[in-house]
DNA sequence: ATCTCCGTTGTGGTAAGACCAATCATGGCT
DNA sequence: AGCCATGATTGGTCTTACCACAACGGAGAT
């Protein structure tokens, strides 16, 4: 009680200021103020990956918003990957190569019904590509990751969660070996929608799935590594023509 | 700064009911458990495409969140593209084809420097495979979208902005004719990133740069209407590569 | 002198209530 | 019957307050 103001005059106002931040469309709700704010911010160079972003606060003062809308922008950001929140410790920009997040891909699967078949193309056009690409470009330490992932599945094909994952490695390191950053964006994209669904399939491969596959990529990796384009797609494209057959086999005739 | 208020009273609390919406993780925010809500809903088949979400206020409290938070996840998921809100209207499940959104990819481009060369490669890999898949499966009606966009760029062939949005629609409609939707999704995407920076340097395009290119687009049609699946990708691939040329030159050496 | 512990401070995370703005449906008026 | 005003519904924003986590730094113990 005492007297905790309760100043019945509240008035909001005081807002249409700070309109000079750099390229404001008049026609944007005050979310993307932040959001476009943010994005000049990059372009202009005084963000790059790593750096952190201004205390929401201050970014709230800065832009002439309240905090609920710096955060609803920080949050809308935060979805699409461009930064990442630590709780206590500030807003940054993801260093370390370029990501998109999986996730909604993700939604517009449940949303469509995307099937496996489906999946398995989209990898087809996107890696069989990457692999052509990544046998005349490959560096050496990008080779010796992917003789190192190669090594991998070998090794763990008692293990089928485990070679999952390799697996996984193994195809995100050809994408990177692309040397092409977008093409290496999207295959993670996908890969990682692969893994979310075949996660809890992996137990059904057999030993002799395992062994076929671990020898498809050891060709594909001698492919890249002697700089055979051509064969490197050929491989690739044939190593996820015969995965998509062998888990239409697995799943039978009739779960999807 | 010693005794500010100090109010001992105040009892947020009853909060940690309400766990029931099904499949929590506990390890989450209040906000995720939004995002995993909705995407619960989702899964569940009660939200499809074209439907209206519950309204903030309701869904906050079927949740057992504030609406502040509700907020926060709706954003998120509005980032995502996987809802779009309409002011006193409510909040949707777009309808029509998945569909990705290109201000993340745009995000990426502006933080690490992606070049045109390699927007083209993406593109290279993606349509290559779409045209395709389009050689082999397009239907009547995609078929004659097809035609129809390949008559409005030699219809257009004196507006060079014009013709980059048909250019774009013909790419559009060879990736909805590949009938993955996974792919059109990422041809979508890369496109209109593509688009965005393509639009400001359009008009440097010669009179020749686009009867080459509508000659080349009809090409790629021909292939796709004759089931030659060979020949539509070749027919892709000569044209992507020749127009990253074509940009390379007009562009000179200056300029990115 | 060094190390450990703990509080201060800064940061993101959540909550509650109020009001604004756009939309839509409904009822009364013409 | 048709048109327009009015209210209810719903998303958008502001304000204030408090909580939770993390890093920094000083005080105490060893």
């Amino acid at each position: 009680m005492t007297l905790t103001a309760r100043r019945p005059s509240a008035r909001p106002a005081a807002r249409r200021e700070a309109e000079d931040a750099g390229a404001e469309r008049s026609s944007e709700g005050s979310t993307e103020h932040v959001v476009t704010h943010v994005r000049t911010l990059i372009e202009r160079g005084a963000l790059k990956p790593g750096d952190r972003l201004p205390a929401e606060r201050d970014l709230a003062t800065q832009i002439g918003v309240s905090r609920p809308t710096v955060r609803a922008g920080l949050r809308a950001l935060s979805a699409m990957g461009v930064v990442r929140s630590r709780h206590g410790s500030g807003t940054f920009i993801p260093s370390g190569p370029p990501q998109l997040g999986s996730e909604p891909l993700g939604f517009l699967a449940a949303l469509h019904g995307f099937t496996r078949e489906e999946m398995y193309e989209a990898r087809r056009l996107l890696e069989v590509g990457a692999a052509g690409l990544a046998a005349t470009r490959a560096t050496p330490e990008q080779l010796a990751t992917l003789a190192e992932e190669v090594a991998n599945l070998f090794a763990s094909m008692d293990d089928p969660q485990k070679f999952l994952l390799h697996d996984i490695d193994f195809h995100r390191a050809v994408a990177a070996a692309s040397g092409n950053p977008i093409v290496g964006t999207l295959v993670e994209m996908v890969s990682e929608l692969y893994y979310g669904r075949r996660r809890e399939t992996a137990a059904r491969a057999t030993e002799q799935n395992l062994r076929d596959s671990s020898e498809m990529h050891r060709r594909i990796y001698q492919a890249i590594r002697g700089g055979d384009a051509g064969g490197a797609s050929a491989a690739m494209n044939e190593h996820l023509q015969k995965s998509s057959a062998y888990q239409a086999e697995e799943s039978g005739g009739a779960t999807v």
